[in-house]
DNA sequence: TCCGAGTATCTCGACAATCGAGATTATCGA
DNA sequence: TCGATAATCTCGATTGTCGAGATACTCGGA
């Protein structure tokens, strides 16, 4: 965000760059303020999400993957589920093959709560998409594609990164 | 992500908006790794970043705002400044206009960890950038100033919204 | 069928971030 | 100087999270 900006194209980076740091930004601010609108933390919004996702790929997420997903500890990710079940958002169904594993589904309550996230956004989407050709859209896709690729490379890089010394202010 | 795809324009705008999703997703976790990695929590890492925007925008952020933007508590965020500054990340200023206020600042440490925060970030951003002629970021350019400003609406308008059953379940 | 190693999930006590009401400190107009 | 207003801080209660150990299940071998 912070760089040259001597030619245009550096210009278009550099705002583009900006661009993309704000709509994270905000999009982590939606989803806090919607999940403090009914009741939920972040963390409970985050997981319904990626419960949702995973079902609606055909490949149900168990405790342990949204555990690694989150980056929740086991305890956590425990609690967390309770609280999803008891408030009917989601549902805990033991796996038939292997019944070591819980499989998570959304039941109706979590669907509609999903629903009613996801609506006004797409619609919102739509609005901004509606003022671009297809061409132009071509493009976008291919952007978004490859950025949403590249983040996720970096953030399994973050990850895999060891805090060599964790919290250690001046022993 | 959820919705017919008839046409090659509705299959984009369909890609799109899950990438755009994902996108969201994937850069919460960066954060939430990367804070992990550093000790602090990803409250600490989204105050940081305000602190800094604000500061380089030469609009130094009070705690009254800051508290606004990651919507937490009066007692939250004295506590959220509390640590910042213990750990060098951030100082304190008082406002000589107006003495009430407090003006957070940056310090060296907080500096040097937004730059390690998103350094990467650019070096990858710049790497897909690369890949596209400059009519084409224009494009990208206009689409993501119209999608972030799009979503910042979206967000206010969240906000705004009152909870009219808050927790109530059925009691 | 029984055993033991391996894996997934859950239980529980300790810790830390957050909330929210009230106290504190500073400003501004009369 | 005094009272009203505003910004920030203090403190007790609540709640999400961690992490080690317990529990439940699977699979291969005898």
């Amino acid at each position: 965000m912070y760089r040259r900006r001597d030619t245009r194209r550096e210009q278009l980076v550099a705002e583009i760059t900006n661009n993309l740091r704000r709509y994270a930004v905000d999009a982590q601010q939606v989803g806090h303020a919607f999940a403090n609108l009914h009741g939920l933390n972040p963390t409970d919004l985050q997981a319904l999400i990626a419960v949702m996702d995973a079902e609606l790929l055909g490949d149900p997420i168990t405790p342990g993957r949204l555990g690694e997903q989150l980056n929740l500890s086991s305890g956590s990710v425990t609690a967390l589920i309770d609280r999803l079940e008891r408030a009917g958002h989601i549902r805990r169904d033991r796996d038939t093959a292997d019944r070591r594993k819980v499989l998570l589904h959304y039941a109706d309550q979590g669907a509609a709560l999903a629903m009613e996230f996801f609506q006004p956004l797409g619609a919102r989407t739509d609005t901004v998409m509606a003022r671009f050709g297809e061409d132009e859209l071509e493009v976008v896709h291919r952007f978004m594609a490859e950025m949403s690729e590249s983040l996720r490379g970096h953030r399994d890089e973050v990850r895999a990164a060891r805090p060599e010394s964790p919290r250690r202010p001046t022993g």
